[in-house]
DNA sequence: GCGCGATATTGCTCTGGCGCAAACTTCGGG
DNA sequence: CCCGAAGTTTGCGCCAGAGCAATATCGCGC
């Protein structure tokens, strides 16, 4: 029982090392024999862009931990839309359906850049939170949290225009995962036009003529996939409409 | 300790009868005696419709237990717009904040209709999610399902069209709420076209149109604060576009 | 260095549904 | 029974933003 010898597709590595888990949240009030325990049982798998994780409506047999890169978490209509409900950055845990009674997945998970995944079988779930002191805490933290995020787009997209909107979006993805760079802060992980339409409910036609307004005023910069934000000031204002 | 005399509005009514909980979710796996123990630490309440439970970022300093009646789940933005996230029925739990961390209440809390309410102060929470069986387990059953409506408003605010998320929002509380009668199926609380404007992200005047198109056509038969569906098969056809 | 697919830009048209305004209906209270 | 407040209906004009379409650009693989 001390390796997972059947799925060749997740990887054990031969040494996980324990200071991946020690700042994280979740795990940081634990001693190193109980995160050596945990990194044990966990498998960890790398992840292409685009990659993805798990599927909606899929049996949630395991829970993951997101050691690096970035995780959009999407719903996919009937007629092939795709909504964005949430961004994921590295650090946080994704696929804890148990943790709110639940058997499937709610939603797709799909890595926006190069990822590596850890990951458990939910079946450990009961023990983590069990016997780990902090982990429950932590997690029902992450899914308040979430669960806010969830309210505030609810809000937003009942109540504000579409460049609002936008503005918004790109605001709150500076904040979580902004790179400070030369002129300005980026968002440090490729999005498309296409990306940003489906997080505000728009199309990429209409994001791509705000950002070229904006552009030209000089409050953002974007090539191809990048968008680097000038003057974070004035987009503020902008979303607040 | 045993009764609380410095809040006057909460009354702790001479006997609270224990078959109000025994048949609850969270409480249906307890023993007659807890549920008396339950009961002797809680207050009970009375709200007239459209009374405020809670009010969002008020500290959370209880939580609840809707025993009869409708709550409906609001926030407010800045410029003082309503927007409905949830609709809560008699039976569940409200103003769970501690489930997930929080130290304030997300949003606010009011009643649809006259309404008794059930409450005990937070610091009670960890005692119930440890000494009794299946409180936890229910509680995060119920905020699973919430979080689940809460993604499929999203997606329908993102993709769909008014007509769909009215049409859609009706049938969801003919399903919640719904009570059979002389030739239809109504919602059994009162609710105005400006509520359901609040609830789909519209305009009263456009769920006004859209309520009259449908009775002329005979899907709906609607009074003040009333409305009863007639032909819910049609609804659906409606909301699925 | 070339070619192709993915991504982005931009112009034009059309419309769902919002904003405004006015009138009407229902209900509860005095 | 009447009055006023709350809720509802309906008409009209307008515009944000979607849809469509054509073109431009980027960057990767060969």
């Amino acid at each position: 029982m001390t390796r997972a010898m059947t799925e060749p597709a997740r990887k054990t590595l031969p040494r996980l090392d324990e200071s991946l888990l020690t700042h994280l949240p979740p795990f940081s009030r634990l001693e190193k024999r109980q995160i050596r325990t945990i990194l044990d049982q966990a498998s960890s798998r790398r992840y292409e862009s685009g990659g993805t994780v798990f599927n909606e409506g899929d049996p949630a047999e395991r829970f993951y931990m997101l050691l690096d890169g970035y995780v959009r978490v999407v719903r996919i209509t009937p007629t092939g839309e795709q909504v964005t409900a949430l961004h994921i950055p590295a650090g946080q845990l994704l696929g804890i359906a148990k943790a709110i009674g639940r058997e499937t997945y709610p939603a797709t998970a799909m890595t926006a850049t190069e990822s590596i995944v850890l990951s458990w079988p939910t079946s450990l779930w009961d023990t983590f939170v069990a016997e780990y002191d902090g982990f429950a805490t932590e997690t029902y933290k992450t899914l308040g949290h979430r669960v806010g995020e969830m309210n505030t787009r609810i809000v937003e997209l009942a109540t504000q225009q579409v460049e609002q909107r936008v503005a918004n979006a790109i605001l709150r993805l500076i904040n979580q995962t902004g790179r400070k760079v030369e002129g300005g802060i980026e968002i440090d992980f490729p999005i498309t036009r296409q990306d940003l339409s489906e997080l505000t409910a728009t199309t990429l036609h209409t994001v791509s003529r705000l950002l070229s307004g904006w552009e030209k005023r000089g409050l953002v910069e974007s090539k191809r996939k990048r968008i680097k934000v000038c003057d974070p000031h004035a987009l503020v204002v902008l979303s607040q409409g």
